[in-house]
DNA sequence: CGATGCTA
DNA sequence: TAGCATCGG
């Protein structure tokens, strides 16, 4: 997904508490996508309640921003609008790729391979319009607000950063600087640890903030340069250039003034209208928010309750468990007025 | 993923 | 009670 920056850009480990008072904006597909390919059952499947409905992001979501608001986080999240058209084709190749996914899903279930089951059962998710509408119906009674992006959400938290209006952005992608973003903030995760694959525990992750103009500076880039190399290494908006990848791109274009220049070294004629990706990613689509409309509210605990075991059949006294270190935070915000978030 | 259960 | 295993829905 996005656009491979993970070697140019630099990364600094934090605490998750560095993040109390920040205004963050979610990339809410790519937070939900994650639970929906994460959180599932020992066969792949993912996580559903007796009526079949799929509960992962729910599950995932709940979880997580029980956790981020005790942090002392104030999250908004923001989804994505209608696709680009240069977007389409990446768009047809991943479901493409889901679809045959689906079908190895379905045949290794009846192999009984497990393992498989697991690796392409991850790989077979898609949201839906459903999934969007219960996840921000969740999002609601926390609180938190949700809107919608023009185009790519990316676009839309990274100009609201660059404004003032965000403190940064969280996501697994790096997109985000693509657009002009300041701060994006990766592994906003509550465990360090991560499964590698199946079997093994091993490898851990910290959340880390990544600057971009930090980056930028380290690396003796200019924004517009960093586009150049997204646009060489392939992003959702083009593919790349053959035998080119970070490290390459990277000396390209620092070599050249232009990407025609450096299209020419590499005897490459791009079938996709590069000027036109440069263009999407400096000037990203947005939508006018007020700070009004992204400010939190005080989670709804009732309706949070209710939500969870009535529509989806959670345990209520795992529910009511983790939603009481909630409400201790909000009792102590409300004893100290002036620190409070919600007035 | 994040919580909870089990084991030594 | 830390560290791994497996629920959860």
């Amino acid at each position: 997904m996005g656009c491979d920056l993970g070697d140019i850009i630099t990364k600094n480990k934090i605490k998750l508490s560095d993040l109390a008072n920040k205004k963050l904006g979610f990339d809410a597909y790519n937070t939900i996508y994650q639970f929906l390919s994460s959180i599932r059952d020992q066969y792949g499947n993912p996580l559903q309640n007796e009526k079949g409905q799929i509960t992962s992001h729910i599950v995932g979501l709940f979880y997580r921003m029980t956790n981020i608001l005790e942090t002392g986080v104030n999250p908004v999240f923001v989804f994505d609008g209608k696709p680009l058209d240069e977007k389409i084709t990446v768009i047809k190749k991943r479901n493409e790729i889901r679809d045959i996914a689906k079908e190895k899903h379905r045949e290794a279930m009846e192999a009984e391979d497990y393992e498989n089951a697991r690796k392409f059962g991850k790989q077979a998710m898609r949201i839906t319009p459903e999934i969007v509408k219960e996840s921000k119906e969740l999002l609601d009674a926390f609180g938190i607000p949700c809107i919608d992006a023009i185009h790519d959400g990316e676009a839309q938290l990274a100009v609201m950063n660059e404004k003032g209006l965000l403190d940064g952005c969280v996501s697994q992608d790096f997109d985000v600087l693509l657009f002009g973003g300041k701060d994006l903030y990766r592994n906003i995760t509550i465990s360090n640890k991560k499964k590698a694959n199946g079997k093994s525990y091993s490898l851990t992750v910290s959340p880390e903030h990544l600057n971009l103009q930090e980056s930028l500076e380290k690396q003796g880039l200019t924004r517009e340069k960093l586009i150049w190399i997204a646009i060489l290494i392939g992003n959702d908006f083009n593919e790349k250039a053959p035998k080119v990848g970070p490290k390459t791109a990277l000396k390209l274009v620092s070599k050249h003034n232009s990407l025609e220049d450096i299209y020419k070294e590499l005897e490459y004629s791009p079938n996709y209208d590069y000027k036109k990706v440069y263009e999407i990613f400096k000037k990203p689509d947005y939508k006018e928010v007020k700070k009004k409309e992204i400010q939190n509210t005080e989670p709804n605990l009732e309706k949070l309750t209710s939500l969870l075991v009535e529509k989806y059949s959670f345990s209520k006294e795992r529910i009511e468990n983790t939603l009481g270190k909630l409400q201790k935070k909000e009792k102590e915000e409300k004893a100290q007025p002036k620190l409070s978030r919600w007035f």
